[in-house]
Formats: structure tokens, sequence, C-alpha cells
DNA sequence: AAGGCGATTGCCT
DNA sequence: GGCAATCGCCTTT
């Protein structure tokens, strides 16, 4: 029985302690597979376990932080723990989670996550007005970092929280993924650094922005 | 001061 | 599978 979507685990509010994000941006972004990220808004609050994600180091060609510190990107060099939103092809919002020490520019991008609590105040958000063809089926709702960060309500106003307040954390379901069940891949849309391995998904998972 | 391009998505062919 | 939408940073005049 796979546990995505289950209710049945002993689900934690705390959050997740600064130290977890306190390490090598590799690991941070492997550890956090499975974990809850827990959003609060003035009138809902919403839960989806964290299936996708890409690491961004401070020398890697691929990242934002690569040429040091700028406004847009500064989150990344806070340390640990922080969430840094940006603006993507004018269109789309981006979420992240700086990891490391204070000045080390590095950062977890969130991809894709499942649905936990919440869905149907995720589902109003995707269905914009204006939008045509068939409903969205659960596990599409947070697939792709775009439409994660536009189901869960995030915006600009979340740049520079961090993921260990009331409003957004990272949280503990009760779960556990083994090595066996990770996947790592290159990361997806860029051009610098492509080789590299550094998308991590857990293998399977049907809210993937894409297989493998 | 101006133009190119990006860690994307959804609609159209 | 191709492409438009659309904003801010970076590079180049």
């Amino acid at each position: 029985m796979k546990s995505h979507g289950s209710f049945s685990r002993n689900i934690s509010r705390s959050p997740l302690p600064k130290s977890f994000y306190q390490r090598p941006v590799d690991l941070v972004a492997a550890a956090l597979l499975g974990k809850g990220l827990w959003v609060e808004h003035s009138d809902v609050k919403l839960l989806a376990e964290i299936t996708e994600v890409e690491a961004y180091a401070f020398d890697d060609a691929a990242s934002h932080s690569f040429r040091g510190p700028t406004k847009r990107n500064w989150p990344m060099f806070e340390e640990g723990g922080i969430c840094y939103v940006y603006l993507i092809y004018g269109i789309n919002l981006c979420a992240n989670i700086s990891t490391g020490e204070k000045g080390r520019g590095e950062a977890v991008l969130l991809r894709a996550a499942q649905p936990l609590i919440g869905v149907e105040w995720m589902r109003q958000k995707r269905n914009l007005p204006g939008r045509k063809g068939k409903e969205i089926s659960d596990t599409r709702l947070l697939s792709g970092p775009g439409n994660l960060a536009r189901g869960l309500g995030l915006t600009m106003s979340h740049n520079g929280l961090t993921f260990f307040g009331d409003t957004l954390r990272v949280v503990d379901l009760g779960n556990t993924v083994l090595p066996s069940e990770i996947a790592r891949t290159p990361r997806i849309g860029i051009s610098q650094s492509a080789e590299l391995l550094r998308r991590y998904c857990i293998v399977g998972a049907p809210s993937l922005s894409r297989k493998g």
C-alpha cells in the first residue's frame, strides 16, 4: 500500500528545526522528500507531501546565486530555512527553501507535492476564471513548480519568511522514504550544468511533474 | 538605456 | 510537439 495521500499517519505540527536546513543543499533536498509542506492562510490551512525537488548550489552555474546576491535572490543567502520566491517567465512563481549557513547562497526548489489537506481550496486556486478543459485531478494540483506555488497560494509576500514560523512550515509526516525510493536525475529546464543529477524525486509518485 | 533570455505552463495544431 | 504570455536581472551599448 502506497502512503501517498493517506491520512493514517502520525503527522507532527511542529516545524522541522533550523538544524535540518544547516546542511549541504543536496542532503537537504533528498531529506525533504516525503516531508509535509504546511501553508497557513487567514481562511485555510494546507498540507502537502513533497515529492519532487531540485538542489541549487552556490558554485552551480544554473543557480540564481551563482553571480552573487541581488535584489531578487537575497533569500538564498539567508540562513537555511528561508523562503525564496521568484517570478519565472513573467507568469509563474517558484518557491525555494534556502540551505546552509547565512551567506552560503544555496536553496532547494520545490517542484511537486501530493495534496493532503485543503485539496478543494487548492483546486479553486488552480481553476482560475477562464480556464478551459476538465477538472484537475488531485495528483496534478501541485505538479510542477509554478503549479505548486499557485495551488498553495504562495505569492511574493511569502518571500523571506521562515519555514519554521506560523505561516510556512515543513513538518514530519511520520513516514519514511527509503534511499531506494529516491531517484536522482538532471534538473528540468536549465542549460547550464545540465549534466548534474540534482533533481530528486520519489520514484513512481503520481504527482511528479515528469516521470523518473 | 535597451534588449535578450530564463529553475514554466497551458492551449493549439 | 510548438509557441505565446510577460517580468526582472544581466549583459551589452
